[in-house]
DNA sequence: GACATAATCAACCAAGTAGTTAAACAATGA
DNA sequence: TCATTGTTTAACTACTTGGTTGATTATGTC
């Protein structure tokens, strides 16, 4: 367990472990329901060992919880912090969208005004 | 303009560029309005080259953009990167989901047989 | 032209990341 | 108990990242 991965705030783990096509790929098949390390690292060209550490990378961020059948670690998609990175983007994507709402609305108001003062 | 950030898919670069709380924090004062580096530099302990770094990277990933008056190099916030973060991830959260509203389903026609088959 | 301000570039460093191979661990089944 | 299968850990390498300091470019002002 790198400390990197454990310590950063867990928004900044989630973007990060999102930051990797391999690893959003993984978190996109376990979307259609849990499988096994191998499984995921089918289709894949690197080796177990890597996929195993974007699992651990996955799992760190919160994004991946593993159970335990034999010898089989089965990886389940874990949905809240997906849920609180689209909040953050939301939230300030609210903040630009209003102020462009508030433009437009101010150029309405304008052009009324204008419209208004015409003869 | 390191490689890296220019020839990675756009996804990974919005995350990546997601990942950092400095720059996050960044992106929350943009969603707010205009401003120019010193500005964005103001509220950190780093220096002004280090949020200079971190500006070329949100530009890298498309999340903000710069024009040019007299010496300063006001910043914007762009959205569309934002939209198709949101975008992918939920698209494989409605996956997800979707599964566990079947299983409820399930169960609920599981329960009904239950009681329909009870004397 | 000289000078101040805004911002970037270049060189460097310490730490982190993604991959590799080889070894170890864990659970099952002969 | 030993071999097999699934998975993780360890040690290593090449590369990236985020920060620093010092020099440089670009614009506006005296």
């Amino acid at each position: 367990m790198t400390s990197s991965v454990m310590d950063r705030d867990s928004l900044s783990s989630t973007f990060a472990a999102l930051a990797d096509p391999t690893r959003r790929a993984i978190l996109a098949r376990l979307a259609t329901g849990e499988a096994t390390v191998n499984q995921l690292a089918e289709p894949f060209e690197i080796t177990l060992q890597a996929v195993s550490r974007h699992l651990k990378v996955l799992e760190c961020a919160g994004l991946i919880s593993r159970g335990r059948t034999a010898q089989f670690r089965p990886c389940t998609l874990e949905a809240e912090p997906l849920d609180a990175a689209v909040h953050w983007i939301e939230q300030h994507r609210q903040i630009w969208q209003g102020r462009f709402d508030r433009l437009e609305q101010h150029l309405h108001t304008i052009q009324q005004a204008q419209k208004d003062n015409r003869p």
